[in-house]
RNA sequence: GCCGAAGUGGCGGAACAGGCAGACGCGCACGACUCAAAAUCGUGUUCCUUCGGGAGUGUGGGUUCGAUUCCCACCUUCGGCACCA
């Protein structure tokens, strides 16, 4: 073996390197190759907000080396990058700089491509697509009319949340919390009656319900099964006095014969015509009063029932009985009907509310196991199902038939039906924001509400624009933007001064990734046919809720307009934690614990900043940034680097040595292997420490020069390519072997070779582990039984008793029990 | 209240299909090297112990020869939803 220049490990010298000549030579470039698998590996695109932070590196390291190993597995593996650019924190970080918020996007896109540089990751930088540039949001444009055309996009003048920092409306997804804060800014949100542009989401509610095909954790499936909030029961028409169909919404329409009074919404339509001029203004003043209420203080669960009866009547379908009608402020507007059926010996709230007023209790449920109910005096309404009693034809009718032969009574009679019920709302896309694509419609007096042609998209931003929130949108102030001619009568028209949510740019921007530079649509038709779907979408889990109900909504709706294709845009979902300051707290710039990557790359280099945070947590989980455990993994790169690099003593070494250096080699690659497959990251740092441990002692042992340790130099870059693929690389190189270790086939895994000769035997006496025994892999239950008996502790703690049993598991233990 | 995730040494964490609890790393202690320190290397490191052992994976039960792992009940922490009819 050729004798190597003996040279210290120095990270800053060889990482720039060869992140130079591996985006000089498009190491990294993933093409169509129809013969060859392909794997669509997919990290979540940051925001440009300035600076590459610890979080990202976390992020996108493990999905980098796992794309990576994909790619050794023998995968046409593509990794893209981009960047989510339109959005409110550069207009906000403009006001503040007196800067152009197209000019501080671009700039920090630009300093954050350098820094993603630093990572060594196998981005293919041809694919970066940047959501903010015209050529991108032409197609958000396009999408938009798309969705218009197919009846997914629409405009309703409606109540919506209104955030009073940020000087916009904002989806229901984006209101969080109790307090119902803003997801931007934390700042509480309140209603604002406007005229808004949604995309009809609640027309994909059961799709989205079914995650069937797909491998997504169980967190997300709950979290957005919970949003969807789908509620089965039956829509029932009751009457008012006046003839007025007074439709309500129940899940339990088995205890409808159970109904004393009604309820409805403050802002109900029929209100003011059911009021009574007697209670006009005593319902008036409590119909202003809710309305002046926040929803925060308006749906506060622990507070005190109130309402107002109306003095009007409902006639109840199912038994033509007269039932007071009541408003009040529990019910809300935006869920079913915005009117209930109360029966209050049924449900709580109802109770509450009845005992309250004073309002009639009938028990129309007797489950079985309880006492019979008294109404009375019942101080809790009895939700659980039983027979039905006081209900007209339907008395007697069993729990688990009740709902199901009611609503057939319903049907029948054509006064109700089976009806389901969402909690999701529509997505409201509209913001009255500059730095977003703008909504590509134009109003005209004559023609009416119209998409701009295709061919005339897209609508550019303009760059002079007063961009300072007035709660008016910017685009609407500017002297001469929004006039222009109607694409139909040619006459003057006005174009639409909104821009979209930029959670709508980032629903496709998988698709842009295939062709960022594709000029007749939005994306190369052959690219999306090879690519797509994602095959691994990693990202963090707060996205649950918006981002990753949107994706998989726009995609639903791609496939049903003909544009795409599946039901499902990503195949495996996997989310990672969160790094913490080394105080446990949020990294804030004003806590003063943000750990800085390109510090710690100055100090460790990017393979060792790579290595800890894929090493020091489950990636699920994240937590603290430590300090000092970073220590770990930079001592470990050095241990590889000069256990590979120094010549050791040449030796005989037993050939007991050689072969249990090529078993824990192989033993690696297994688990290295499994872990890889299984997302779990730390374990596969640790198993790589675990043989470099083996390593650096075989070589003391002298195996150094030897076949086998050739073979574990040789696998052991190959493991550690993803993981740290500077050092690797380095390595490799000055080993004399052929550029580039990143292309080299993952490792063979020989089980003959990582079979073990001789286990360790596990003894116990009474389940109690007594003694420990050596003893051939292949050792049979007899002879395994024998041995063990043999031992001295055995023999001790047996004393003079006979085991009543012996327990063999093969090649674990042998347990004797007395 | 409902849904979900998680509780293991001083710390981060490991244990793959019910079979050696604590791999790997940090920290700490001791030793080697050094005039000395750092770095590096080596040894030890769950707790208690009368040195025989005993206890131990949030708590209490259960199944089993055997449970961090399976079942039941509960506690705590985190995340989401919540007057949703």
């Amino acid at each position: 073996m050729a004798k190597l220049p003996y040279r210290m490990y120095k990270p800053e010298e060889i990482e720039s390197k060869w992140q130079r000549k591996w985006e000089a030579d498009g190491l990294y470039h993933a093409d169509i190759a129809p013969d060859q698998p392909k794997h669509y590996a997919l990290t979540m695109l940051p925001y440009p907000s300035g600076d590459l932070h610890i979080g990202h590196w976390y992020a996108i390291t493990p999905a980098d080396a796992r794309a990576r190993f994909m790619r050794m597995r023998g995968f046409n593996v593509m990794f893209p990058m981009g960047f989510d650019a339109f959005g409110l924190p550069a207009e906000n970080a403009a006001i503040k700089n007196k800067i152009h918020p197209k000019e501080w996007t671009y700039k920090n896109i630009e300093r954050m491509r350098q820094q993603l540089r630093t990572m060594g990751a196998m981005f293919d930088w041809r694919r970066e697509a940047v959501s903010s540039d015209p050529e991108y949001y032409r197609w958000s444009q396009w999408y938009f009319n798309q969705l218009y055309r197919h009846d997914l996009a629409y405009r309703k003048h409606s109540p919506v949340d209104w955030c009073p920092n940020c000087n916009t409306t904002l989806a229901r997804e984006q209101v969080w919390g109790d307090d119902r804060h803003c997801e931007r800014c934390g700042t509480p949100v309140i209603k604002k009656e406007l005229e808004q542009w949604f995309f009809r989401t609640t027309r994909y509610a059961d799709e989205l319900l079914s995650f069937e095909g797909i491998d997504w954790p169980e967190r997300v499936r709950a979290l957005q099964t919970n949003w969807i909030g789908r509620s089965e029961g039956a829509s029932v028409a009751f009457r008012t006095e006046q003839g007025d169909e007074l439709e309500i919404f129940t899940t339990r329409p088995d205890t409808l014969w159970g109904a004393t009074f009604m309820v409805l919404a403050p802002e109900h339509p029929l209100v003011a015509k059911i009021t009574t001029p007697a209670q006009k203004p005593a319902v008036e003043q409590y119909v202003a009063e809710v309305i002046r209420q926040t929803d925060i203080q308006r749906e506060a669960t622990d507070k005190e029932k109130t309402g107002v009866f109306t003095g009007g009547y409902a006639i109840n379908s199912v038994n033509d009985e007269k039932i007071p009608i009541w408003v009040a402020d529990y019910v809300l507007m935006t869920y079913g009907s915005g009117a209930i059926m109360a029966v209050p010996a049924h449900d709580q709230r109802d109770l509450e509310f009845a005992r309250k007023f004073n309002l009639e209790v009938r028990v129309v449920i007797q489950p079985p196991e309880m006492e019979q109910l008294d109404a009375k005096t019942m101080l809790e309404a009895v939700s659980a199902y039983g027979m039905m009693v006081n209900s007209g034809p339907l008395t007697g009718t069993p729990g688990d038939q009740a709902s199901e032969k009611t609503i057939a009574y319903l049907e029948d009679r054509g006064i109700g039906e089976g009806a389901v019920n969402y909690r999701l709302r529509d997505w409201l896309i509209s913001r009255q924001r500059y730095w977003g694509a703008p909504i590509p419609i134009v109003y005209c007096a004559r023609c009416g509400t119209l998409p701009l042609p295709d061919e005339q998209l897209p609508v550019l931003l303009p760059d002079d624009v007063e961009w300072l929130p007035t709660g008016e949108s910017p685009l609407k102030l500017h002297p001469t933007w929004r006039f222009t001619c109607c694409p139909v009568c040619g006459g003057e028209a006005e174009r639409e001064t909104d821009t979209m949510d930029t959670f709508m740019c980032s629903s496709w921007y998988h698709q842009r990734y295939l062709s960022p530079r594709y000029h007749e649509g939005p994306f190369d038709l052959k690219e999306y046919d090879y690519w797509m779907p994602v095959d691994v979408y990693t990202g963090g889990v707060e996205h649950a809720a918006m981002h990753l109900i949107y994706t998989r909504f726009f995609h639903k709706a791609c496939r049903d307009m003909g544009i795409g294709k599946g039901d499902e845009p990503m195949l495996v979902l996997r989310n990672q934690g969160q790094i913490l300051g080394p105080d446990g707290q949020r990294m804030s710039k004003s806590r003063g614990n943000v750990v800085d990557p390109d510090k710690q790359v100055r100090i460790y280099g990017a393979d060792t900043v790579r290595a800890y945070l894929m090493f020091g947590y489950r990636w699920a989980d994240g937590g603290p940034w430590d300090p000092g455990n970073i220590q770990g993994s930079s001592r470990w790169l050095q241990r590889v680097w000069s256990t590979i690099l120094e010549d050791g003593r040449a030796g005989k070494p037993a050939g007991r040595v050689l072969k249990s250096l090529r078993r824990k080699v192989h033993q690696t690659l297994r688990s290295v292997t499994r872990d890889f497959e299984q997302f779990e990251f730390n374990t596969i740092v640790s198993a790589l420490m675990e043989l470099m441990n083996e390593m650096s002692k075989a070589k003391q042992e002298g195996v150094w020069g030897s076949d086998e340790w050739e073979e574990a130099v040789d696998y052991y870059l190959r493991m550690l390519a993803p993981v740290a693929p500077h050092i690797s690389e380095e390595l490799w190189a000055l080993l004399g072997k052929a550029y580039s270790v990143h292309t080299q086939p993952w490792p063979t895994l020989d089980e003959q070779a990582a079979a073990e000769e001789q286990i360790t035997l596990v003894v116990q006496v009474n389940g109690k582990v007594r003694d420990r025994i050596t003893v051939p892999a292949d050792i049979d239950d007899e002879s395994a039984r024998l041995t063990a008996l043999q031992s001295k502790a055995v023999m001790k703690h047996l004393g003079d008793n006979k085991p009543r049993k012996v327990i063999v598991v093969p090649r674990k233990l042998v347990n004797f029990v007395l």
